[in-house]
DNA sequence: CTGAAAGCGCTTACAG
DNA sequence: CTGAAAGCGCTTACAG
């Protein structure tokens, strides 16, 4: 959790227009102790015009530049320190470098990630991603786009109904969505978790271990991704001549996910599996394990779905899927920029991970 | 999980210069179809100059421009649906809109808290923030500034090290500390929770309902926060008249907590309660109870720091002190404008709060 | 109390 | 293959 503190000399830093600068490197333009170089100061020491320089760093000079006075225009930018200053450049291209990342829920870690792996990708091409702050129980929708401020280039949209997703369309904005329904067209590309390959191997570990009564606990969202587990999990069942023991849906809660966990597990004869949407889920289903007075796994074995830190804590720890959010985020971000550019990157499926822990087992004894 | 889908118009959005655009409403200069309105629209349909919808939408016109004129500006930006170009008021004003908020661990829900409330407050004054990525294991840290990306207008720093302070400042950009030392001078602002308080506030507890053997599991951490948080403790147990039984010293890791916690389970007698420094020591505390024999809290009482979503999540849910992660990201992100702004915002200490949960209740009887 | 003008640092036609 | 010029939309002295 420590940093290193090497390195950080600040030969970038100090060129801040507010901070108090050393008198930058040879070739300002500017008066005594002026500020950071800019891509005039760049021309002057490579002894080309500022077009050159532009074309240069933008890497479109090709054909249009020598390859000897690119390389000395890349060098004199090296030696001065030089930074594009992003406010010019985006005024003068008409971008606000800006996208809108909505997402459902703000505090969720999934979420936290998604936009973790959107603002690293957004980073490294100067753009800044702007979440849409969670609407949860706080009344009707803002609009999205008045809440964020700023104006924007594009929107990436995560998990979302279908309805919602309508409404972000109407934007007429350039849309990516994430984990969402690739069939629901509106969006320019779509990059999934393959949820269904992780829900299906799911089942068949459980039926491979021996299990046949084997329940649903599903998230009550109505959204692809839980239809899309529902139906992958139901799948797989049914490809081993076997069907669901039971379902019930709670919302993404600990607690309520225990109460709806209890009804399904008072059921008789008694489920051997829980597989819950969500790793959320499966820890309500260890909390309602744990007040029946049955034990996990030796009694019955729970599964959930996102890996989130909450997944090895509890103990047992939870068997999941493990969803890549943030290469989700990444890829999101990255197709949007495609989109931006004028191409068309259509739908991406990212591959999930079975990760078995402590809260799977063997079916019971004398069960099943 | 599900957003509304009313209201999302689109008025705003449909002004992106990116986007197929509605002939604007009246008053704009350019050819027809042109994109949104600017500050040069908004001045000439209030009948006034640009310099003057400047100062009134800046809200630097007192005495400057008659009231009425004000309102004439006002209302002419209302009806425009203006909204000023974030690029070229930041391309003149020299600042660059972003700060970078350095954090010890991208992937922790505290820090993804701080993160959130900064950038709310953030977005709000049209500044964003960049994160640092977590140098965590991968080596050295790379320079903090060198992978913004962007130049910066200041730093926003949570959490760190004294030496890692010191490489910040060498930036000599505006830098605020959250829960940090307040004595590191360093810094133009200070934000911190009052952890010591919290601290105070679980011994005290513990003390009340009659336990006598406390050890503390602390983070191996040499940060301010984490010292203020063992002071804390041993002062409010020396106030008593009591003293630590026992301390040992974990990464913020549960695995790991656990095998430390085991250690410290070991001593005879036995302790009776574990106060942890994070909510992660303290599911590791209650897995190594579990594996030990112990029941929480009827053989041992166990607390925790943060109130993460692994809290409420883990059986028994744990008792700790909440701190207040958004609060700080957003008063840090506020002290940081009131610096560029020319003030001196000075130390600020937010109030936690301490939640008494399941995993702690009155020492065991025979024990103590 | 108000307006005309300059210029922030880029990129992009355009002319050579 | 290269350069001179215009202009993105603001804000800020400056002149009235």
């Amino acid at each position: 959790m420590n940093r290193r503190s090497d390195s950080a000399t600040g030969d970038d830093t100090s060129t801040s227009p507010l901070a108090a600068s050393p008198a930058g490197p040879a070739g300002s333009t500017g008066p005594a102790g002026s500020s950071r170089p800019t891509s005039r100061d760049v021309a002057e020491r490579a002894g080309v015009s500022q077009a050159t320089v532009s074309l240069v760093l933008r890497d479109r000079w090709r054909g249009r530049v020598s390859p000897a006075r690119a390389e000395e225009v890349r060098e004199a930018a090296l030696e001065l320190g030089y930074r594009p200053n992003l406010a010019a450049r985006r005024l003068r291209s008409g971008g606000t470098g800006t996208v809108l990342l909505v997402v459902p829920a703000l505090t969720n870690e999934f979420f936290a990630r998604v936009h973790a792996g959107a603002a690293a990708v957004a980073a490294e091409r100067g753009m800044s991603v702007v979440l849409f702050p969670s609407p949860e129980g706080i009344g009707p929708a803002p609009d999205p786009f008045a809440s964020a401020g700023a104006t924007l280039d594009g929107v990436i949209a995560s998990s979302m109904a279908s309805h919602a997703l309508r409404a972000l369309r109407g934007g007429g904005l350039p849309l990516v969505m994430l984990d969402s329904d690739p069939e629901d067209s509106e969006a320019a590309a779509t990059v999934n978790p393959d949820v269904p390959e992780g829900l299906r191997r799911v089942g068949r570990y459980l039926l491979e271990v021996g299990h046949r009564r084997i329940v649903h606990l599903a998230a009550d969202i109505d959204t692809w991704t839980f239809r899309a587990r529902g139906r992958a999990l139901e799948a797989e069942l049914a490809a081993a001549g076997r069907s669901l023991a039971g379902r019930a849906r709670a919302v993404l809660d600990v607690r309520e996910a225990a109460v709806v966990a209890e009804g399904l597990l008072s059921a008789r004869p008694r489920p051997t599996a829980v597989v819950c949407d969500d790793d959320v889920l499966a820890a309500g289903a260890c909390k309602a394990a744990r007040r029946t007075g049955l034990r996990v796994p030796e009694d019955l074995s729970v599964t959930g779905v996102d890996d989130l830190a909450l997944a090895t804590a509890v103990e047992p720890e939870l068997t999941t899927v493990r969803l890549p959010a943030e290469e989700m985020g990444g890829a999101g971000m990255r197709a949007l920029l495609e989109v931006l550019a004028g191409g068309t990157p259509g739908t991406r499926v990212l591959p999930v991970r079975f990760v078995p822990r402590g809260s799977t087992g063997p079916v019971p004894t004398g069960a099943g």
